[in-house]
DNA sequence: CCGTTAAGGTACTTCGCGTACCTTAACGGG
DNA sequence: CCCGTTAAGGTACGCGAAGTACCTTAACGG
């Protein structure tokens, strides 16, 4: 019993708060943000509150720390060279996201009450949506697939925006792609298309 | 304090219902859904607990009977005989209304975890939204201001998702003037107008 | 008039956040 | 190499709020 797990080599700094921050994420996967508490945090690190307490000043920021520390990795916008299929991918990327218990874990996160957290989620840009498709729309516009005068965060947010707007309406379930369709079909490239768009409606018997 | 002047006939049945909603609406009017108690509603409607739990069986019931109460009036459509017109009128009602007191406890109330709480709200119609500007968009086509195509419910319903997006992104504060004209000028106007010129021109709107 | 029903009152139990306070191990400068 | 400083471990609180138990007491109604 040389390395007996019952007597571990007491953990400092960035070690620790690593471990912490990995059982933190663990419990919002597993129980998401209801149901995160402290103690059992603490538990599940080997440690006590005291130690959580004295990185984070209360639970909606130890929370925010271990969702962000799960999504780290970086994302990468599609670039098909087809603008329908960009904000397709773009949209079935965002539902699988917020559909994930990660997603869940970001939805719990933005309806905490605390000031202070929603300040540090609408500071991150994962939220905006609108700069995510605006280079995307930039490349369609290059193309000549959308009219340039659509080149506007307002407009190149919409697709996300109705997207999120889904959720709230329906709770946690993972929008049907036939919605995603729709989004984008009979919202964002109508508005978004050349002034000979108008076509498009005859023409998009051919998807 | 002393409540000795006023000993209370003991309220029963409807009137002691009436009583305890008025208090719960109050305390959601000033405190909001967080910060909303059981004892506070009590002691607010003088009474206690026991007889809250005796009627509704939990907090976000009764939050929600409140709720419910207080929106009880019905809302009348604006018709101007012009499309800008009217979504703006319905947008700044909405952002009025959600800006409000009033909206500040739907929020709260949308953010809790309760699933049969949210099923209730979900069952409601204020929420779609789509419903509210279909009749108005109805109204556009029969005078060519807008494509026939375009008579959606996911079309009608941008204008109002995109409001309440910004709700999320923001908070609480009331949503600035200019984005509205935002979402009307850059977004929904160009996406439901006639796209060629000759039919804007041409009078067809012989219905 | 009296029994049934529902309101009033009080005191719990349970949970989870946040804090106090002490003990103990690791670190690091002299 | 020692010892003081720092930070982790441990335990026990205080507090507020949800719900519950149980009894007392007023109103209603046959």
């Amino acid at each position: 019993m040389s390395d007996h797990p019952t007597i571990r080599a007491r953990r400092r700094g960035p070690a620790l708060e690593e471990a912490i921050l990995r059982a933190a994420a663990d419990e919002l996967l597993t129980t998401g943000y209801a149901g995160f508490t402290m103690d059992r945090v603490a538990r599940r690190a080997g440690t006590n509150k005291n130690v959580l307490y004295r990185r984070w000043p209360h639970r909606a920021a130890l929370a925010l720390a271990a969702y962000g520390h799960l999504a780290a990795e970086r994302y990468t916008l599609p670039d098909t060279g087809n603008l329908r299929e960009d904000v397709l991918t773009v949209l079935r990327d965002a539902n699988r996201h917020w559909a994930s218990p990660l997603g869940e874990v970001l939805r719990g996160l933005l309806t905490t009450k605390d000031p202070e957290v929603l300040q540090l989620l609408r500071g991150r840009g994962t939220e905006g949506g609108a700069d995510l498709l605006l280079p995307v729309l930039e490349r369609a516009v290059a193309r000549g697939e959308a009219r340039p005068q659509a080149l506007k965060p307002r407009v190149a947010g919409v697709p996300l925006a109705l997207l999120r707007h889904e959720y709230l309406l329906r709770g946690s379930t993972e929008v049907p792609e036939a919605v995603l369709v729709e989004i984008v079909d009979d919202v964002f490239l109508p508005l978004v298309q050349a002034v000979t768009a108008s076509v498009t409606a005859t023409a998009d018997a051919a998807k």
